[in-house]
RNA sequence: GGGCGCUUAGCUCAGUUUGGUUAGAGCAGCUGGCUUACAACCAGCAGGUCGGGGGUUCGAGUCCCUCAGCGCCCACCA
């Protein structure tokens, strides 16, 4: 360390590296961004942190977007709001189920006991059957372990979040929350309970819900099937899921299709199986596709379950939840030609029942030619690994507006009322609103998740009375049904005839995590935190799950608190390899947060995020991150350099100097601007680009004059006033970008951190006269033909110049001459002559080193 | 099938909301320079018919129409 000025420390040889673990330990030590909860709602500044997913190592795109916001965090932070900047883990539902089965080598078998002393040895790749109870705890056990290790990455790249404001969506917290805004839902008819046919993953054998369902290109076959009529001729039917034949109930046909006019009405038999089924209309049925007529079945897709309802067919279902058909013959299937065709197919899985039906269609001649190979979109759960199905099964349903026009106006209008970032994401939202088709389907039959607490009372025969569930009480929450007791019944009659069964499911992770802010914020549990948090301010999220995540998340808040969650919502980009293809795992093209905070530094990392515009995708791009570490480095070197000479209390007086500030006074209003309307992108584009030409031009003017060697008169005391003043402010702009250096520099002469600083303001700059930015780049542009004509002569810029000529009009002359002694000084000039004339020009003539 | 976004220098991107000097950065390239903040640096040079076409306008990278390519979202996909 050096004492230059009094009160500033620099050292000698100001380094980037060490700072993340040095700003790391202090800013925690200190409460530097501690939530501080006596602030009133009106000086809060929330934000609805997205919880990762827990996994082994933290996507670099996650990393991209947090750093984004976080920037958006210290702004307002240092606008002087109380930043609410909470911490989530989400370690709930089917995720943390892999990641437990494929880490340690082990299933949840849920009909094993309960091990009080397990040891679980590492095994991957192996199934080891474990109980329920033990598998909870190893989720719970692995993603603690891998909440450490997202929790070290997000301190490694300074996310200025409060740590004491943790929560996991599996902890007591969220299953309290969850379970209480369920009971409330149900309390309020929001919530209820059906037996329909739902989009089924035979895999994880689970009902899912449209929010989480993708389609797939898939390879499948045409079939032409002959349907037989009573007179003998056929009606043919195409299909790409012949195996569902023995579940088809109704032949369907347009009702202006001049080809089936006659047959509307009239039954058909099938083939193979021989059941009658009868020809119905329907507008749905499309005349140009295969034949113009289609087979009803329960259930081949979506489309049938809407023929099944609106032409109230009959429900003859043969897929179970495993994928297989199921192994005894339906009773419908009478003839034996039927059995016997049944048994070629019972018990396989759909895709070898498939096989199997066409090549006994093709036996007995009612397969038209031969199947035609094509590739259509296919349902899928974007988990799973084949299609779904469709099954009926009860489910519990929350009410979101697909049924009802009111509530779906509501939750449009809720999304015009956001504002969104960049405003065009807004679309993505209103087409999924406008494009639900059916109520919320929030239950799953899943092993770890929020159970739903509630029970169902038995009859006096054992059977489960499902209209009737029994809630929790609330003042019990969080509960798991299996094995609490629903208030009036004790444990013996669990299972019991007169008795109880606990609900067997858990919900859907997005009805946990479409309470966030309730969970952070400690809905109920802390009315005092909740009033002064909610409606939020900020929802930063990814474009893919508007979908589920923010439009839950309004939706709840909508049936909950009848208001919007937040009032704005930022969606980030996606990262790119430089190949411009998503980057993922399969393709081995991901490189890890941790390896390039250790090469380019957190500040490098976060200036080549906060250089994407929001909703932008981004190459990751080492390249800027390496640009970002130059930056660092350059501000802790021209800090250097302004505070080894920087003295308070001086007054800017010079032309040159109040022009510098005027210039700088304008990026300010123009960061500031930028900020408000979240292009946090622009603030930083405004700041660097004025701090090159800090460095470039003006430094390298008032250089000597700040040195003041001969003299510490009024001039250079004007120019170490401004370079204070520039620096002070410039490294405030930095701030949110580059948390770190500027920390450091901030440390070598200002009490306090720079991250509680106040974001710079014009009337900071109120004492110092206005001056003519015109004048510094006049400048600033002789200087660099000084430097070009040093440069193309070949010599040092050191090189003395003989004479230099400015000829211009008495604009140019007069700029010129408020900077004269500096630019004598920085061209290193023996003589300068200013010339009217009617062309701008500038001469030089060098002379010996 | 519908919708949204993108297309600007060899590369990565700003700039388009509100039309206005010769369209900006950085990287890579080239030419120089150890200059008392910085050689992990500095100075300088070169590089663009702003995807194609049409229109509005005194004036278009920016507004309108259209076409193409890429990406994404959505869709009842027999």
């Amino acid at each position: 360390m050096s004492e230059t000025v009094p009160g500033v420390r620099v050292p000698q040889r100001p380094s980037v590296d060490g700072l993340e673990a040095k700003w790391d330990r202090r800013w925690q030590e200190q409460g530097t961004y501690r939530f501080d909860r006596t602030k009133s709602r009106q000086e809060i500044y929330a934000i609805d942190t997205p919880p990762p997913t827990v996994s082994g190592s933290l996507h670099l795109g996650t990393v991209f977007g947090y750093v984004q916001f976080d920037s958006v965090a210290r702004f307002w932070r240092m606008r002087g709001k109380e930043v609410f900047f909470p911490v989530g883990w989400d370690d709930n539902g089917l995720p943390t189920v892999r990641r437990v089965q494929d880490h340690y080598g082990v299933r949840c078998d849920p009909t094993l006991p309960y091990q009080p002393d397990a040891r679980i040895e590492l095994e991957p790749g192996a199934e080891r059957p474990m109980s329920r109870g033990n598998f909870i705890e190893l989720c719970h056990e692995l993603t603690a372990r891998d909440e450490q290790v997202f929790e070290q990455v997000f301190r490694d790249v300074g996310l200025s979040v409060s740590w004491d404001l943790t929560y996991t969506t599996i902890g007591d917290r969220s299953r309290r929350i969850s379970q209480r805004a369920f009971l409330h839902n149900l309390a309020r008819g929001e919530a209820y309970l059906s037996e329909a046919p739902t989009m089924w993953d035979v895999d994880m054998q689970t009902a899912v819900a449209q929010a989480e369902m993708e389609d797939r290109l898939t390879a499948g076959a045409y079939h032409r099937l002959r349907f037989h009529r009573r007179d003998g001729g056929d009606i043919e039917v195409d299909t790409t899921r012949p195996e569902l034949l023995a579940a088809c109930v109704a032949v369907v046909v347009h009702p202006e299709d001049p080809r089936y006019g006659d047959a509307v009405g009239s039954e058909v038999t099938t083939p193979l199986f021989g059941v009658a089924v009868p020809v119905l209309a329907h507008p749905l049925a499309d005349p140009d596709k295969g034949t113009g007529a289609a087979m009803i079945c329960t259930f081949g897709d979506t489309t049938d379950v809407v023929w099944w309802r609106e032409l109230n067919l009959p429900s003859r279902s043969i897929v179970r939840r495993d994928g297989r058909l199921q192994t005894e013959r339906p009773d419908w299937l009478t003839t034996e030609a039927a059995a016997r065709a049944w048994e070629a197919v019972a018990g396989r899985t759909t895709k070898a029942a498939q096989t199997e039906t066409a090549s006994l269609l093709a036996e007995s001649g009612e397969l038209v030619g031969e199947p035609r190979r094509i590739e259509h979109e296919v349902r899928y759960y974007e988990r799973g690994e084949h299609p779904l199905e469709i099954v009926a099964s009860r489910q519990w349903y929350i009410r979101n507006g697909a049924r009802d026009e009111d509530r779906r106006q509501a939750l449009l209008g809720a999304g015009r009322t956001l504002s969104w970032h960049p405003d065009f994401m807004r679309v993505r939202y209103e087409h999924w609103v406008d494009g639900l088709n059916g109520d919320w389907l929030v239950s799953r039959q899943q092993v770890f998740g929020v159970p739903f607490p509630v029970w169902f009372p038995l009859d006096e025969e054992g059977n489960v009375i499902h209209a009737r569930p029994i809630p929790a009480d609330e003042s019990s929450l969080p509960i798991d049904p299996q094995s609490a007791v629903p208030p009036g019944y004790d444990q013996a009659q669990r299972g019991r005839p007169g008795g109880f069964v606990g609900d067997p499911d858990v919900m859907d992770t997005w009805a946990t995590s479409s309470l966030t802010p309730q969970i952070a914020g400690s809905w109920e549990d802390d009315p005092d935190l909740f009033g002064r948090i909610f409606p939020m301010d900020l929802r930063p999220q990814g474009p893919e799950i508007i979908r589920t995540w923010l439009f839950a998340t309004v939706l709840r808040s909508q049936l909950e608190h009848a208001s919007l969650p937040w009032s704005n919502v930022s969606i980030n980009g996606w990262i790119l390899d430089p190949d411009r293809k998503k980057m993922s795992k399969s393709k081995g093209n991901v490189i890890t947060p941790e390896s390039l905070v250790g090469q380019h530094g957190a500040d490098g990392l976060r200036y080549w995020a906060c250089r994407a515009a929001p909703g932008t995708d981004t190459a990751a791009d080492p390249a800027q991150m390496r640009v970002g570490r130059r930056l660092a480095i350059k501000v802790l070197n021209a800090s250097k350099f302004v505070l080894s000479m920087a003295e308070g209390g001086g007054e800017v007086t010079e032309p040159l100097d109040r022009a510098m500030l005027t210039r700088l006074g304008g990026v300010v209003a123009g960061a500031t601007e930028a900020f408000e309307r979240y292009q946090y992108h622009q603030a930083l584009d405004r700041a660097e680009g004025f701090f090159w030409s800090f460095c470039d031009d003006y430094l390298e003017l008032v250089k000597s004059r700040a040195y003041g060697t001969s003299d510490a008169g009024g001039p250079t005391r004007s120019a170490r006033q401004a370079l204070s003043l520039a620096l002070s402010i410039q490294l405030r702009l930095f701030a949110p970008f580059l948390p770190f250096v500027t920390e450091e520099v901030w440390s070598w002469w200002r009490n306090g951190s720079i991250h509680r600083a106040r974001w710079p303001e014009p009337n900071e700059l109120a004492g110092v006269d206005r001056g003519d930015p015109a004048a510094l780049e006049a400048v600033a542009e002789v200087l660099g033909v000084v430097r070009r004509t040093k440069t193309s002569e070949k010599r040092s810029l050191r090189c003395p110049v003989e004479r230099l000529e400015v000829i211009g009009d008495a604009g140019r002359l007069a700029s010129v001459a408020l900077g004269r002694d500096d630019l004598v000084e920085a061209g290193n000039l023996r003589e300068l002559v200013l010339t009217p004339g009617p062309e701008p020009a500038t001469l030089v003539r060098l002379g010996e080193d």
